[in-house]
DNA sequence: TGCTAAACGGAGACAGTCTCCGTATTGTCG
DNA sequence: CGACAATACGGAGACTGTCTCCGTTTAGCA
């Protein structure tokens, strides 16, 4: 890539990422163009379709959610409490922008979407948790993670379009563990 | 109510249930009005935003959640029966029309959504259910029967966009189901 | 029949998406 | 260094959808 088109790219990328923060994963791309001082027809070229845009925009939070994970695994104490832990760490990490859950729950197990690239660390780590639960037999293991995912995620995205305090999240979420537990 | 004026809302929400139904919630308004034989400035009139004319649609819907929630409680069965039954039967009344779940169920517990109206009839329906089995002391009492709508709710928003089998579903239902029950 | 309040409808302002293509910039090769 | 592809830019504008304003029409009543 020519470097002037890689100093492009990298300021859309830059200023969609404080864009979507604000206003969510529906601002208006042709807003994001003009902050970044291109024109539309850059923007489009770069990223053909929103998700590619958002797809990229994410790359950064994939390592967090690495993290995240490792901090839960490392996390000591009854397989409930790890559950439970992972679960609020994993809402809250497909909450950071207005409509995320949605956008990536949706995504996940969709071949063709550009985001489902970011969504499998997501199932990954959420598939190490979960298999070093089902290892030490604590959890029912005719649920596959994916249906893992798409239950917490279930519940993250109407949280996210009511607005819900976290305290009025968690017993659902407790519902979904104690549903998972043997 | 003037004669041509109730002539021409009932034109518009006939026509918005075939359209929505067809394409989904957000299909484009000017264009039900169109169908309709109207301008869209009448549209417009009779129903402020899409959510009211989404509310009056739904209308209808009511009749059939009232009678589903009837059939779920004179079933004969185990509790865990009954349970995953009505489960299925919310799934599948939320999610008639195309992005329904979402729109229901992010509604729910929101004062100002005037399809709340409509929502209430289905916690209350739901309520019943939850109730009957409570008083069997068959399920938990610490769960909200809002928190069940949203749980169950969020299961079928990702089922919806996601375009997921019933059978897919059913296991995700009953991780629901069992963490419900004592 | 004539009047008035109610209702209509469509032109058009506005916003967002996305494309096309003339122009400008980059990097390479003689 | 200079010229020439190849690559990238950007913005005008086509298109679609939302929503409003206001001149025109109509229903219903006296």
């Amino acid at each position: 890539m020519r470097a002037d088109a890689q100093r492009n790219r990298d300021r859309i990328v830059e200023v969609a990422r404080l864009v979507f923060r604000e206003q969510g994963y529906d601002a208006s791309l042709d807003l994001i163009a003009k902050q970044a001082g291109v024109g539309p027809g850059t923007l489009y070229r770069h990223f053909p379709t929103r998700d590619d845009l958002i797809d990229a925009v994410m790359q950064a939070w994939v390592d967090h959610v690495q993290e995240t994970a490792d901090k839960a695994l490392a996390h000591e104490g009854a397989p409930r409490d790890l559950l439970l832990h992972w679960f609020e760490e994993y809402v809250r990490l497909i909450s950071v922008h207005k409509g995320g859950p949605a956008k990536i729950t949706g995504a996940m197990g969709d071949e063709s979407s550009p985001i489902r690239s970011k969504c499998e660390v997501l199932q990954a780590a959420s598939g190490r948790v979960l298999d070093e639960l089902r290892a030490e037999g604590a959890v029912r293991d005719d649920v596959t993670p994916l249906q893992v995912a798409r239950l917490v995620g279930g519940v993250a995205t109407v949280a996210d379009s009511s607005d819900l305090e976290l305290a009025t999240v968690r017993p659902m979420l407790e519902v979904i563990a104690d549903g998972l537990l043997t």
